[in-house]
DNA sequence: TTAGGGCTTCCACCTACTGGAAGGTCAAGG
DNA sequence: CCTTGACCTTCCAGTAGGTGGAAGCCCTAA
């Protein structure tokens, strides 16, 4: 399989193919035109990278869990330690975008939004009449 | 004041200040020693940078604010219109994150996560039974 | 044979900083 | 006066995870 077949039905672009193998993630065959040739299980590898980094794996973790889905003899308790970690720092993001969310949309709540130039999100901001 | 003082009222590194300046987000004024000289203005300014950039605006949503912030009679309507847009993206993040996050948990709770080879996380990843 | 599309590499750019090296400056203590 | 150490300067490089573009092969069909 050329790239182009691989990134369609992978859904990933050819670029960012090329950069997982750059980061040494797949490491497709190469035809004697310099192409590079996919089999099967690079196609799948792209597969589970895409739908991981989808997820908000990151590169890391992704190397990680691709390592442990490679290894026939893991503990799925080591995998179950990165799905673990990353749910807390998901969990931990959602907390600070809500906290976010709140001030924010309280802000705009207060706002006018006219043409005057009285402004309470930018006197938030700078936290002194001006 | 120089920079130690003006990184330490503002909750700001040096280096992060020093990028602003980069940016053009501030312009210090220049001592004979080559130091940075901030006025009590830029002190706000980079106070304002630390709450707003703490808001999740990006540098230049930060940019614009600051140059709604300098204009006195710019429509209150204007700020709104970034902070709306803003508040939009952080709310479309919260529900990707919120379903990642229903997916994470759901894999993590089925995975049994002890010794055993099995795991449900790196089935549903490769999406295929290996 | 030529046109097009697909493939290759390489280099630069993006966001928002951060780290570190090499060196100038300043105030206090000996 | 000299040293020490904190503070300041600039510049270069690197982070994550790609994306855009240029220059140049390769392959197929008309």
């Amino acid at each position: 399989m050329n790239i182009g077949e691989v990134s369609d039905k992978s859904d990933l672009p050819p670029k960012t193919i090329r950069y997982y193998e750059d980061i040494g993630l797949v490491k497709p065959l190469r035809g004697p035109n310099g192409y590079r040739s996919f089999r099967e299980s690079d196609m799948h590898k792209l597969a589970f990278l895409g739908r991981s980094r989808a997820l908000g794996f990151t590169i890391e973790d992704c190397r990680n869990l691709l390592a442990l889905w490679d290894d026939q003899d893991r503990a799925s308790a080591d995998v179950r330690a990165i799905a673990r970690e990353h749910l807390e720092q998901i969990e931990s993001k959602i907390a600070d975008l809500n906290s976010i969310r709140d001030t924010l949309s309280h802000l705009v709540r207060e706002c006018a939004g006219d043409h005057r130039p009285d402004c309470p999100i930018l006197k938030k901001l700078g936290n002194f009449s001006k």
